[in-house]
DNA sequence: TAATGGAAACTAACATGTCAGATTATAGTT
DNA sequence: AACTATAATCTGACATGTTAGTTTCCATTA
């Protein structure tokens, strides 16, 4: 059992297996994750199992199980009898992946919309605020934390319990896209101006121009995503 | 290398890692997957990995690894240092993965009737024909080949090439909830007329009209959940 | 009878050894 | 110099041994 890549919990004699510490596979995965969706791991870099062995002071089994989890989630590529690497980036993955999270984003909003409470409209608004301060301040990173707390404050309005996680899972491209264009300082504006739409549709209890806000606003990515192609080509698959 | 779960791939001096068989892993993995979804075995159903291990004439890694990877796709469920499981289903789930299900199927619907093709037109009309054949011969399993087929033709229209399987994998509670839902034969002629309000939308090339008809269509489904859930609590979690 | 305690049998998690396919480096040939 | 064949060295796939946490069951005790 794994206690050093997590904090150590305080079990008592509880039979709820949920008490206990992660596995060894479990930290791994975990780490190189967030490792890969945070761009720590470039697309396309090759992932050498044995030295995470060492680093881990783990065999190679559980390295092994990680690997095989986040190769099925898309997030690395394991060639038989070869190397691992991380995924690289396709425009076709990131244009598939825009279609599910429009559907699944633009679903959460209509709902939102209907079903909003005063609660979650004052959290929208504080955050929108928020967002104002960091976009004059110019600052990129605390920007991009507030626009994805508040794509999650519409996601959860709809009490299923898993749409963020599983938005999250389909979106593996799309948000390692988003992050290489964060550099690109001029559409902070915009989007400030795009979510304050929504915003306002959602509190005016509007479905269907909450929609199209958050359809329009959603498809900005892809009109930013052609030149970053050119731009990076080894980020990206043939 | 795998050769008795598929059938061998006739190889030449390609280096297309695509072309070889699949390894022991990924052929359990799919076997027992497609047991799962079908109902071969049944929720909450123990899984004894030292028989399979016996059956397919394997160690215990592979099993070990396909379970894993089912396990990360909530088909089975491993409690540590216990026993693994096929996961049960629960009301909760079903109703998150319905909102996932409709959001996808009511963006894919909505698509197919801007973008629909003469042929594509063709094969619904085709497809709803045959439901209706075999709806008259209480045919249940044929017909529900041709639900399924329906579906998917609906999402093909929208050329996002994992379209299909996403919703799959998202599916796999609900998937076997309408399996268990077969049965009720006094379903299939409502099922059809909803195939056919979908249809006609599509061929007018009215969107909002196709949104709507799959959108209650696709809730049929929770209405007939809560009697099986009483009818058969043991294949349900608490 | 009910509750408790402990041994035995189970399982998953992990470590490690082996093998075969794939890649790379190298030597030899044209 | 370019191409080819071969050897060395990677890596992943799989087998198997070990360990530790769980559960089962039976004997003991209140």
């Amino acid at each position: 059992m794994i206690t050093h890549l997590s904090q150590q919990v305080d079990l008592k004699k509880v039979s709820l297996p949920d008490y206990h510490s992660e596995s060894f596979a479990e930290g791994i995965y975990r780490v190189f994750r967030e490792a890969i969706l945070s761009l720590d791991f470039k697309p396309g870099e090759i992932i050498r199992k044995r030295p995470i062995c060492q680093k881990f002071g783990v065999s190679r089994t559980p390295v092994a199980d990680a690997m095989l989890r986040l190769e099925s989630e898309s997030l690395v590529e394991i060639i038989p009898q070869s190397i691992t690497r991380v995924a690289k980036l396709s425009l076709r993955s990131i244009h598939d992946e825009s279609f599910l999270r429009e559907a699944l984003e633009v679903a959460a909003v209509a709902y939102a919309a209907k079903h909003r409470t005063q609660e979650q409209v004052d959290n929208l608004i504080s955050n929108l605020r928020s967002q104002k301060l960091f976009a004059e301040s110019k600052d990129l990173n605390a920007f991009y934390q507030l626009d994805e707390k508040f794509h999650l404050i519409i996601l959860e309005c709809c009490q299923v319990s898993n749409l963020p996680a599983t938005l999250e899972k389909l979106s593996t491209q799309v948000r390692r896209a988003r992050l290489l264009l964060l550099p690109n300082p001029s559409r902070i504006n915009n989007t400030v101006n795009e979510h304050e739409a929504i915003v306002k549709a959602i509190q005016m209890g509007n479905p269907d121009s909450a929609t199209s806000a958050m359809r329009s606003h959603l498809q900005q990515l892809i009109k930013h995503l052609e030149p970053l192609e050119k731009q990076r080509p080894e980020l990206f698959n043939v």
